[in-house]
DNA sequence: TTCCTTGCAAACGATTTGCATTGGA
DNA sequence: TCCAATGCAAATCGTTTGCAAGGAA
């Protein structure tokens, strides 16, 4: 019963000759079920302890060198991981400047295509050749305006 | 001599009873020359190693903390600090996957009208509360691409 | 003179690595 | 079976902190 991208992991693992184990799988799944990208700490704790952070950290390099994780560098000092865009589909995030929560959200495909030309006019000129961009929005969450946690920013 | 941003600096601090040290000194004027955000790292040693490392990591915080610098979290597990947008104006980031480099970029007015549209709409219904954003474009700078050193992106 | 700031070294947290052992295809 | 992957502990790297000495207002 695994999933639909459970099973391109898979394939795409095999292709190149690399093991799909039980850490690397109980870490995708994790990160299936997340709402936003995870650190090595998240994963950690969520599969409650069972998988050692090194193999975390060590499965997070493999995954991320071929291509099925990103990393994604947000405030807090550890870098948080999420499956590719080709797997979960292209989306942006929500960054909470008080919590350091992460939320992902979808434009409609218009707007990605307004994003899309920005990103060719910008670097029209530059001689760099871009192959990605993130638009992310940083402020306050609903969690937090809740509490009063959004003093000064 | 010292420049008019400068200045806004030593108002700034003033204002908050905060000296304008020699160190602090060194390290403004290293990012008002800087084309992009640096590491605490980076500006150690382009102040040639003379500010111990821990004095610039304390004064890239105070600086941080009265908004004057802004930390950029990007790739490579070291934290950046730029000039905040009310002292160099506001602007976004072109970043080099290869060599890792991060060059400022300026984006017509019109075209930044568009990005806060784009965050107003993101956000209308989430009960979030946007305070700013970061539109980053992601791809091979044109000296790596020289070098040939865009492989596999 | 009065505190804020510095400089050094030790402490810290996140991530990586060496090496013997285990386990998947 | 055979080599990749694991688990543990030690090593590394970026960053923070305690404390005594120095420097700006």
């Amino acid at each position: 019963m695994a999933s639909q991208i459970e099973q391109q992991v898979m394939r795409r693992l095999g292709s190149a000759e690399i093991r799909y184990t039980k850490g690397r799988r109980l870490l995708v799944q994790a990160l299936l079920e997340a709402d936003g990208p995870r650190s090595a700490g998240d994963l950690y704790r969520e599969l409650k302890e069972e998988v050692p952070l090194s193999s975390i950290y060590r499965s997070l390099n493999t995954l991320s060198g071929l291509g099925i994780l990103v990393p994604h560098h947000g405030p807090g000092g550890n870098n948080r991981f999420e499956l590719s865009d080709w797997l979960m589909g292209h989306h942006h995030h929500l960054i909470c400047k008080s919590c350091g929560t992460v939320d992902d959200i979808r434009l409609p495909g218009q707007t990605e295509s307004i994003i899309e030309g920005l990103v060719g006019s910008a670097t029209a000129d530059k001689g760099f050749k871009a192959s990605d961009h993130s638009f992310e929005i940083y402020g306050t969450c609903g969690d937090c305006l809740a509490e009063g946690r959004n003093e000064g920013l």
